[in-house]
DNA sequence: CTGAAAGCGCTAACAC
DNA sequence: GTGTTAGCGCTTTCAG
């Protein structure tokens, strides 16, 4: 920049006006400084102008895995959102980990970003505490904070989606619904389960249920237990999109009803047509990632609660009779 | 940091030593710093230690749409380096505009990332002259730079895979083999009709021949052309995996054969399955962001093209008789 | 309209 | 072992 101005025949200061298109220089000054930038290939550096204004216009973004297509659709719309604020999106993927997560957010926060969206895989965000009292601005997506930290979250629907699939099978006919989750420590799946219960009333039977990371052995094996009971299942509810997947290919063709929760690419293509519960995951990282842009914007409300609704779509597996 | 020299009666030096682990400090010393950082909750900005620096440890990624499966997992690959290396990862989705593309590129490297991993949209990476003259270690993956800039490029044998899939057709007595492809202007779409033009030798020909951005409606309208000829093609090679997902949804049953470029979820669930040419997208991003961290670290050598296999899968559609 | 000077928070290069 | 000093490249403040 001192460069620029020594080229330019002008101060430092004219050149940092320009620069940042400031009222107030002469056209034909800002003329010879534009010249001279080009001509020196001139570029400002951001690490020093963030040094000195506080504001870095990157914000951070933690999700479980960007390689599955849930928060790949999130981490699109987050990053729509950032852009048309003109910010920038440092990414991190927690891979479920705790100690990943608080890292990536740590990280994030020394970095100064104005604010976060994380999908939390731990359970405990008193690491928060500091961050949120030095002003950093973090809204939870997909799953609330730990116990002790009221922050903004968007949630889906979770126990009411289920509840709603569960009473779709129960409208055909069975009796014998299964559940298939995810670890119960997600709370996601821990949600699912508790709308599947209460769903199902008196009708639920803990051999029923299968709820670990889904794993097509471990999977076909817990699916042969419940198939060798006195009453085996005669329909199936899968508790997020790879369980669903992972499902699929464990029961091998056998013939048992089947709503999965979250949509998926080709679900209608399948034979019978896959029946989810979806949600929106774009919707949900435009919806967070707007609230955060309020949130950096000044708004000073308490903190927001935002539950989105899901939505079942029929497609066959879910109206196959008993 | 001078706060936290004040409270631990030492100098800012000394404070500076301990947050960065240097050596020659006494524990009794270094304790006492430490607790005065945990009572002031200090944390080290990064901006401030990045212009002091020089390095940002962070690099960027470009790509066309995280949404998209294919980068998804290119993009996890790259993140997963990216923090061996202790590094951040910056990224944007260029939407296939090259002014999107140039607007990412030009954002990071203000901010000094020192790298860049970038899956270029446009054809004219002139712009990229400066940055590359102050530095900035710049990776093309899956599509090469364009024409006048010799640069490290990972791509998939495009061609290579293309010919491979309309021989496996031709190889099972197809004779009219149609390629429905994405729009020209991309690279490896380009590739691919030279890869499967060059199989067909004269029996190619061009009314057979679909190129456009994949969409449901005109997809249809394509193939019906092609089956109202007098001679319809029996067998199918589509030319990416959202080519492939479009013309299962446009052929709505019909009895075609068919091979696709890029395997994707499912492919194995559907009747019949779906063969595929299959590239890796992990393992492009990892080779990609390997040579970006080796030039990053001192590699100077000349400019690298790394060229990965793709490896057939076949799963029934590819295998139906004409 | 333009410029000089101070300092953002940190690290590198030297003292002591 | 520890401290002092001089910037990194920019914006802010205030003075022309």
């Amino acid at each position: 920049m001192k460069d620029v101005a020594t080229a330019a025949g002008v101060a430092l200061k004219t050149v940092s006006r320009v620069v940042n298109g400031e009222p107030g220089v002469h056209p034909a000054t800002a003329e010879r400084v534009r010249a001279a930038i080009d001509r020196l290939g001139y570029r400002r550096n951001e690490s020093a102008r963030v040094l000195r204004r506080g504001r870095t216009a990157t914000i951070g973004l933690v999700i479980e895995d960007v390689a599955d297509p849930f928060y790949a659709g999130l981490s699109r719309a987050v990053e729509d959102v950032a852009i048309a604020h003109d910010c920038l999106l440092l990414s991190g993927s927690s891979g479920e980990e705790p100690g990943r997560e608080r890292e990536l957010v740590e990280t994030f926060c020394a970095r100064r970003v104005d604010g976060i969206v994380v999908v939390p895989a731990g359970a405990d965000h008193g690491y928060l505490r500091p961050e949120l009292d030095a002003g950093t601005k973090v809204v939870f997506a997909d799953r609330p904070p730990g116990a002790g930290l009221d922050a903004d979250t968007v949630l889906a629907d979770n126990a009411g989606g289920a509840g709603r699939a569960v009473r779709h099978l129960l409208g055909q006919g069975h009796e014998r619904v299964a559940f298939v989750g995810d670890a119960p420590a997600i709370y996601t799946a821990a949600e699912r389960h508790r709308g599947y219960r209460d769903a199902l009333g008196d009708r639920y039977d803990p051999r029923l249920i299968a709820m670990r990371p889904p794993a097509e052995e471990a999977m076909r094996a817990d699916l042969e237990r419940m198939f060798a009971l006195d009453r085996p299942p005669t329909a199936l509810f899968t508790g997020n999109g790879r369980c669903t997947v992972t499902a699929l290919r464990a029961l091998a063709g056998r013939k048992v009803a089947l709503v999965g929760f979250d949509d998926f690419e080709l679900a209608d293509l399948l034979r019978p047509g896959v029946t989810v519960v979806a949600q929106d995951p774009a919707w949900m990282g435009r919806v967070a990632a707007e609230l955060l842009f309020r949130r950096l914007l000044g708004d000073e409300g308490p903190p927001e609660h935002i539950r989105l609704p899901v939505r079942l779509i029929p497609r066959g597996s879910g109206e196959l009779p008993p």
